[in-house]
DNA sequence: CGGCATCCCATCAGATACTG
DNA sequence: CAGTATCTGATGGGATGCCG
């Protein structure tokens, strides 16, 4: 990446870049939301929460959480196998600010939507 | 998009779905950002500021953007022609969010990216 | 100056098949 | 159950050229 520290010192920029490159992905950020609200939970239980998330965009994104150290992976070596996932005291710390953002996002959705309508009325219009 | 709301309401999944559609982008979070802290900005002021975007890429999110109703966006009918970009009122109700997580981006990044460079290591080694 | 249109390629992500 | 491996189509995003 980028070394941010000559463009950009007046504002916070870098952080949030890094931000982005770790959680601006599809499924990070919810993942994180699951396991803060229902806690410990099975690779399984993770995909059926999820709902439209594929086996190998899980599987990738949980071993991304786990390389960040934000969650845990614990494999019970029983048959057939188990593996539990749960958020570490780093995924806990980020979790308040998740729930600020999509209060937020729940509060101006309906807004924002209306204003895309709008918008594509007024080109096509 | 799913309908989210048959398979998860006791979490606020859909929000976090919403907004990770909207601003889970490179660059939307960064723009509304360098808005927020340097005001009113003219494209190439965007460009410089931004550094390593390309004027698509910039095009595109500025357009995303001025569709949600984030910024705004003013053409001055001049020779050379002049526009200029601006956070509308939702788009500064969602900046002090972003700032919660910039900070905490900032506090923690540093141990983030030692946890990966563990985990790198605990996979080759 | 501030775009848009086109081409093109690298990466992302789904489907499928296989494994401990 | 919880993955891995491979193939392939979809998407993101850069480079270039043209326009008002």
């Amino acid at each position: 990446m980028k070394n941010c520290s000559e463009k950009n010192k007046e504002h916070s920029n870098c952080s949030i870049r890094h931000i982005l490159d770790r959680f601006g992905d599809k499924w990070s950020i919810l993942i994180i939301s699951i396991l803060g609200h229902l806690g410990k939970q099975r690779f399984n239980e993770l995909n059926q929460q999820i709902g439209d998330i594929s086996q190998k965009m899980l599987t990738v994104t949980l071993r991304s959480l786990e390389a960040d150290g934000l969650i845990s992976r614990k494999l019970y070596p029983e048959i057939p196998p188990r593996v539990e996932y749960e958020l570490t005291d780093l995924g806990r710390s980020l979790l308040p600010h998740i729930e600020r953002l999509a209060e937020w996002a729940a509060q101006h959705m309906d807004c924002i939507l209306k204003n895309r309508a709008d918008y594509a009325q007024s080109k096509t219009g």
